[in-house]
RNA sequence: GGAGGGGUGGGUGAGUGGCCGAAACCAACGGUUUGCUAAACCGUCGUAGGGGGUAAACCUCUACCGAGAGUUCGAAUCUCUCCCCCUCCGCCA
């Protein structure tokens, strides 16, 4: 949610930002509408409490004295109800205004260029080489289902389409990814949470989630809860609504969990093996800080994820993404793809995003200046460090062999305890 | 799931209809005192939203004592619903 003060006062450099993401600019003139609607409300439910506070401790003085305050007391019956009215007006009127602001998108930061779609995205670097092969290179589809790593036919009988069974060495790769990339992140400074798979319609919406993308997750419908489709969400609801001391900032958490994503809608292409599933890992960061330290935040984030990527000894391409391409919520995006060799594609592995004080000031996450003073809102940023199954998809086909065995990168052996699989 | 107890400011905790945004203590911050430290003493010490003020300072109003609704001229205090925490019982990994 962005500042109502920002709007007041610069607004024409909200509709220039909104434009720039393609939405609609009208709702700054909706919001700024409603707000002076909703002052206006305020002002007269509030000079007539303060009338009916006044009255009220007049009728404690003159009992107080044994004096008869009947005509008082009738006078201001009535003032209740009227006072009642304008409450509900003045809450229709919020929740209106809070409505459009749930509407309005994060403003796009002036670094991120201009664009209307994906091929507007700069590839801003490069990092290796498409591995040198000499045979025709399998997909990882087939790749898995030769070596009996991942079972995608018995997933759909237990579960359904999208829902993979991890199998033997396969399993242990997994197992193996996500120690690796949570011991990474530990040496980096982060500390590890272990957070709950369902969180509860608050948590969803502070990250964003709802009301928008509510079909996007998975219903507890009995008790009101949703599964995570990203650790952001418990990770971030974490703080909700603390005022932390300066000095904790940064505040920089890593977790794993299990990610659960309806996909509705994006049935069709792109959907075959690990290329979009319903249930997969992931090792999300989030960093909370200071405001004049994010943008290096998002940097020093992207450089933690490239690390990764390059001790898996995997090519990539770093992408900044323009502003057509920016979520909802994000200010400046980079998405890390790694190449497929059996696809021939980049396949995208991480997100990692600057919200700024979007997302915080629906949180209510602030932090108290050292200096002292009011609380003000932190800035959050997250990514991933990494996605599993598309690093999984594109690990076996990189380092496949003409044999159609697996050779694991190093970095790896200490946690799979295997070198090769077949 | 059943029975009982409870949710008050950063913390402990008082407050059963008006003078309560809320005692006291602790913590924190500023100061006085002090050879240094400690102690003592004085002061400040919630959040949000309006209005005023050129802005900061500051002044002023309103709301908030788990959440919502109700009773009343007036609610932290009484009533109802819900949420959460604790204790005991049951069930259970």
């Amino acid at each position: 949610m962005l500042d109502i003060k920002i709007l007041r006062e610069q607004p024409d450099l909200v509709r220039a930002g909104i434009r720039r993401k393609r939405e609609d600019p009208s709702l700054v003139d909706k919001a700024l509408e409603l707000d002076l609607q909703r002052r206006q409300l305020l002002q007269k439910g509030e000079t007539l409490k303060s009338r009916k506070n006044t009255v009220s401790a007049q009728v404690a003085a003159m009992k107080a004295k044994k004096e008869d305050a009947t005509a008082v007391i009738a006078e201001m019956r009535g003032v209740a109800d009227e006072i009642k009215m304008l409450d509900e007006e003045l809450r229709t009127a919020e929740e209106a205004l809070r409505s459009v602001m749930l509407q309005m998108p994060n403003l796009p930061d002036p670094s991120v260029p201009d664009g209307t779609g994906p091929e507007d995205n700069k590839p801003i670097a490069h990092w290796g080489e498409p591995p040198v092969i000499d045979f025709p290179p399998k997909p990882h589809w087939d790749l898995v289902k030769s070596l009996g790593l991942i079972d995608f036919d018995r997933g759909t009988k237990v579960t359904g389409a999208g829902f993979p069974v991890y199998v033997g060495k396969g399993a242990r790769l997994e197992r193996a990814l996500i120690s690796f990339f949570l011991d990474e992140a530990m040496h980096a400074g982060y500390t590890e949470l272990l957070p709950p798979l369902m969180v509860n319609a608050d948590s969803a919406t502070g990250t964003g989630q709802l009301p928008d993308k509510e079909g996007q997750m998975y219903v507890v419908q009995s008790d009101g809860f949703f599964l995570v489709p990203t650790a952001e969400v418990p990770v971030t609801n974490f703080y909700r609504d603390e005022i932390l001391p300066e000095e904790r900032l940064p505040v920089r958490l890593c977790a794993y969990t299990p990610c659960f994503r309806r996909e509705a809608g994006s049935y069709g292409k792109d959907v075959r093996g690990l290329n979009r599933v319903h249930q997969f890992n992931k090792v999300e960061l989030v960093n909370l800080v200071h405001p004049t330290a994010s943008a290096e935040a998002l940097e020093s984030m992207r450089a933690y994820a490239e690390s990764l990527l390059r001790k898996l000894g995997l090519h990539y391409r770093v992408l900044l993404m323009c502003a057509a391409d920016l979520g909802f919520t994000q200010t400046k995006k980079y998405d890390l793809e790694v190449w497929s060799v059996g696809q021939q594609r980049w396949l995208e592995v991480s997100s990692i995003s600057n919200f700024e004080s979007f997302q915080a000031r629906r949180l209510n996450i602030r932090y108290r200046p050292a200096a002292g003073g009011k609380p003000e809102m932190v800035h959050t940023l997250n990514g991933s460090a990494l996605a599993l199954p598309r690093i999984v998809a594109a690990l076996l086909e990189h380092y496949q062999t003409p044999e159609g065995k697996v050779v694991i990168p190093s970095a790896l052996h200490a946690f799979t305890g295997f070198e090769v699989i077949g």
